[in-house]
DNA sequence: ATAAACCTTAAAGTATACTCTAAGGTCAAG
DNA sequence: CTTGACCTTAGAGTATACTTTAAGGTTTAT
């Protein structure tokens, strides 16, 4: 697959799916000999899990941090578990706090209701 | 209060304070006869959950849109209800988008253990 | 009354994350 | 064999969200 077909099926440009492998988010892929970068399927994924973490207010540094834990085996089993126990918790930390913010945003639709009722 | 209390009980410098102002995010506060800000106690809360909104990936642009509908009285309800809604809508996503994440990790951890148990 | 610790504004500088421009190579169709 | 649609790199430009700098006013303590 190449960089265009990629692009079109993550919604995400061409231009930035270089911009990721420079910064080391999106690992490099194979080159063909007239050195086209060559995708293969499991990209797709890996491209929309970026585009969901940085949605989600993650950096790309952190992403970066996240998924070299997820994909690769260079650490020892103890410390990734170690550290992805902390992102985790820092995931739960994210959840609640929209949740949080799901609260305020129902109290004031129900506050808006109330009101409306009060006027019928 | 003055700014560089508010920046203590926040966690946020006196200076981002200012720029928050400046761009709209937060409301002006009253300012003494000698021109400095002097701030409610309800703009502690309102700065925590700003910097939890930045947090969890919302722009300062929609953290704007989202106070105004918050804190204001110039739309109509159902106007108001209406982007209420979509932001609620919204946040469920995130929700959703994090515990997929959450989903990953454990799936992860649960690897790691697996393989653990296989060695001992 | 002067130094330290506040406060003010406006404007320039920085980091992050793109996005565009320039200059050029590759490839399939007509 | 050239036109159009791809691809490449390097480097410059942009938007967002601060952060720093400069230049100066206010307040409190000694």
């Amino acid at each position: 697959m190449q960089i265009q077909e990629l692009s079109q099926l993550t919604g995400i440009s061409s231009t930035t799916i270089r911009y990721y492998e420079k910064v080391g988010v999106l690992p490099r892929p194979q080159k063909s000999k007239n050195g086209y970068r060559t995708y293969p399927k499991s990209h797709i994924l890996q491209l929309k899990m970026i585009a969901q973490a940085k949605a989600l207010g993650f950096t790309l540094k952190e992403i970066k941090e996240l998924s070299s834990l997820l994909f690769s085996k260079k650490l020892s089993r103890q410390e990734m578990a170690r550290r992805l126990d902390k992102k985790n918790r820092e995931i739960d930390l994210k959840i609640k706090a929209l949740k949080k913010m799901k609260t305020e945003i129902d109290n004031a639709l129900a506050g808006l209701c109330e009101f409306k009722e009060r006027l019928t």
